[in-house]
DNA sequence: CAAGAAAATGAGAGCGCTCTCAACGCCCAT
DNA sequence: ATGGGCGTTGAGAGCGCTCTCATTTTCTTG
């Protein structure tokens, strides 16, 4: 009630009768402090509602409390311009943001360009303005391992949601090629035998990871690949639509077609509702991703559940434990989910 | 290329021999710098690749080039645990971001709850730890007038998202109630005669705005306000569901139903399949935000386009000018679209 | 119970910037 | 010329915190 404005750590000093530096080793959880000492200063900082000013910590050479979540520049201009959302980043405010806040850091979103020259540019001006603890990179900038080396040599830790295989870094992911196995699976159980793919871009490690544990899944079910059976598109909408009408033309066309993502699985529907397929009845559809639309598609659509939130949680996580202790790179592998919704049918042929 | 971690305004001087506070002049666009002085010190800004620090930018006692953008907390959790996304978190980043990014500021989300005291507690601690130099607030936050009070204690400019007729900040909004009379209009030209409204929560003052615009308009066509026309539910599938059910059972059933958002409008489609009511043959639908997934249902929904990220950008343009200059408060109305899809049709009654 | 080690505390400097204010030029009017 | 005024520049302090290191207190242990 005193002066809302700046409550310091001086005046929390003065009232708890101590020093500056030991109030500081109070809110930081610093060691060798009295137990009594230390309920002390932490009813001061109660009555006096104190909190202390981030800019300062950062200022006094310590930690900035900031994770800064990479999203692409583009790629979020493009979706807005056709309507539509990025599917990622709510999500990733939830997982993101509530283990922040639990630990006392923040979330900042930032966005970055593809172009990889802009991309190193801003990046760099970014990471000299706020020094972050912690650099979260979302697909496509998890590929870029120019930003990667940006990171080390300021020594910033850093972790990427989505991508596997990555030789540094914290790796928090879904296996996409259990992942592209399970949804075969799913359909191998419904009597399919024709099972198509349509891949997003190539140069995305995780739709290689996809395409492999889907043909390897139709390997080890004792099925031949079939031409034109795996297509890649581009995770948009049209693209989908052309490799469903290619696949769909085929003299033996795929009783079931797995899509990249859920853009390309509402394509798929469209593209079979336009040539009288009925879903799942004549085509059983399953979609990677299962962003919130899915569920009022008609029908609605079976679909690989990517877990982003717990992904952002995950990263967001260690990359707090290692700003503050040792860096620790590694590899996360979070649990898909596939989920059974009516797009997916008994073969009928 | 010199020493990555930290080029600072010192190193900066030296190279172009001036003062620290001519190279501080010089990135504050201030004024009295010679024309080749500020040539010279860009220069060397460039050279060395010197990106200014916000944090001590903030600790030299100017501003913290920060903008807070608070949403709810319990909402970004429950619509995740029910798979559901957070439709205005995109738009904002792209609508708040980019704005930011033009002027050098940042935008940072918070999460806050949705009850007074802990989001009192919450906003004080935020706003201590980040001292920001404006701060948004989106539904339902927006009609929390003690955070306003929190905010204007400490000189804070506040802006508020979706929420009109409010006392204080700058507020940017669209036109609810002609919104809402532009459905009814859409409606009446399609000569529905019996037109049925599922209002959001009451406790929002656009909510209120709508019922408003749509009675009015009902008025203005002479046509009587039935009894049971107007329904309230609380934005969700479920309320939908209910309210839908209900007027689609009166005797004189409505026509044409517009909901509150998308979400209690898909509810609308889907009670309206259960009866076995045709839409938009024997039932036509318009929604209120035109969120993504609106373009994927069966039939795609007629829906007012509740232009977000322009209500994020102009918000935050007017907050960082309240910040720099002087306070400003003010109304922005921002025009709402009506996208025509396919669940409105003529009226076959 | 002394003496050394370990724990607890405080003092001082400094992070990178902007603030205020004093000092310097410069041009014009007298 | 010569002073007042303005545009321009720099010096010094300080923002709130944490760093390092010196100092004091407390606990061991022979």
């Amino acid at each position: 009630m005193s002066r809302p404005a700046s409550v310091t750590i001086e005046h929390v000093a003065a009232a708890a009768g101590v020093s500056r530096q030991t109030v500081s080793r109070v809110i930081n959880n610093g060691p060798n402090v009295k137990p009594a000492v230390r309920i002390r200063v932490m009813g001061a900082i109660e009555d006096l509602g104190y909190v202390p000013n981030l800019a300062a910590r950062r200022m006094g050479g310590a930690r900035s409390f900031l994770i800064l979540a990479i999203n692409d520049r583009q790629r979020t201009i493009d979706n807005w311009r056709v309507g539509r959302g990025n599917d990622w980043v709510d999500q990733m405010l939830h997982g993101g943001m509530l283990t922040c806040e639990e630990r006392g850091y923040h979330l900042l979103f930032e966005l970055i360009d593809t172009d990889p020259a802009m991309a190193r540019a801003q990046m760099g001006r970014v990471l000299s303005a706020l020094s972050p603890d912690g650099v979260i990179l979302t697909p496509p900038h998890t590929e870029n391992l120019e930003l990667a080396q940006l990171l080390q040599a300021r020594a910033i830790p850093l972790g990427r949601m989505g991508s596997s295989h990555m030789p540094d870094g914290i790796n928090a992911f879904m296996s996409d090629f259990d992942a592209a196995g399970a949804a075969v699976a799913h359909l191998l159980a419904l009597k399919h035998r024709r099972i198509g793919f349509i891949s997003g871009s190539a140069q995305y490690a995780a739709s290689l990871e996809r395409v492999r544990g889907y043909e390897e899944a139709i390997a080890r079910a004792g099925l031949a690949q079939a031409e034109g059976f795996v297509q890649y598109g581009d995770f948009s909408f049209d693209s989908g639509a052309r490799a469903a009408a290619c696949m769909l033309s085929l003299p033996a066309a795929p009783t079931a077609i797995i899509a990249g993502n859920d853009e390309m699985a509402f394509a798929v529907l469209h593209v079979a509702a336009d040539r009288g397929l009925c879903v799942p009845e004549a085509l059983s559809v399953i979609s990677f991703d299962d962003t919130p639309g899915v569920r009022f598609s008609v029908p609605p659509l079976t679909a690989i559940r990517q877990p982003i939130s717990a992904l952002a949680a995950t990263v967001t996580e260690k990359l707090i434990a290692a700003s503050t202790g040792t860096p620790m790179d590694g590899n996360f592998v979070l649990p898909f989910e596939l989920i059974r919704r009516s797009s997916t049918a008994v073969c009928a042929a």
